[in-house]
DNA sequence: TGTAAAATCTACTAATCCTATAGGATAATA
DNA sequence: TATTATCCTATAGGATTAGTAGATTTTACA
């Protein structure tokens, strides 16, 4: 499942896309676009800012604006940001790998072979998307 | 994330599938043999019985066994009464759908979109795989 | 008929994660 | 200096996850 703080995520950074000019937007003018609570959207623009997909800018007229083009920004990116591996298992993660306790050999595992097909697809499609594929004009 | 309540039942299935004989097979013998929590395994075996995955015998020389081929078994269908929807956002299940209260319009969310070719890519894979497929031979 | 083995069922608990909120600090602008 | 907006830390409530405990029921077998 994705989490709400990934999708809110993935929706303020298309919200910027979308828009022609490139000038700070508030947070209050995303969260009310888009259906979010302002707190929480505050938080989760944080986290984009601090992973370098986003700048700001304080005091008035001030807010969030993009720092690269959106073709240059691939969801792959911001997933891992917001909600983490992209795998279903940690064990089959490259980004996150972690060894499962329960499993004393991985190339004995069932589970392990068939999620690996699942995060290749699965990454194939977020690195093959960005922003830009993601916009819907209205 | 893939629970391991999942990833546990998927298994345990094969655990069983890899068996030669199909005769019961006790809930120690398998918690055993995959290091899983015997009791956790107790409600797992028990769900994937009332789906009608397994069939359970009580008593001394009772267990688990199961009640279709392997082939005849898929991850898709095992996954949706363990874990639930295959889709990640419930605006975009089949089997759990469920508009999203932040999305006036599903036609519009770029999120909706993207999470539509996810779902498909991973239903085609579990669809396309049964509990056969992902037997590893010791 | 008694006993052991095994599933069944109900209830509970501890830990973690998710979503969201509160409130003050800091910085920029006018 | 007042206002506007981000920045930052802390925290609360609810849901979910993973697991535990214990009593009950059913069956095989001696």
């Amino acid at each position: 499942m994705l989490s709400r703080k990934t999708k809110y995520g993935l929706k303020a950074l298309t919200f910027l896309a979308k828009r022609e000019e490139n000038e700070p937007v508030s947070i209050s003018i995303i969260a009310e676009s888009e259906n979010i609570s302002q707190k929480f959207l505050e938080s989760i623009l944080l986290s984009l800012r601090k992973a370098g997909f986003l700048g700001s800018k304080k005091g008035k007229g001030g807010g969030y604006y993009l720092l690269k083009r959106a073709n240059e920004i691939q969801v792959a990116e911001v997933y891992r940001i917001l909600e983490g591996p992209i795998a279903m298992v940690p064990c089959v993660s490259l980004n996150f790998y972690e060894k499962c306790d329960d499993c004393p050999d991985e190339s004995v595992c069932s589970v392990h072979k068939l999620m690996i097909q699942v995060r290749d697809n699965t990454l194939k499609i977020f690195e093959n998307t960005t922003l830009e594929d993601i916009i819907i004009k209205a």
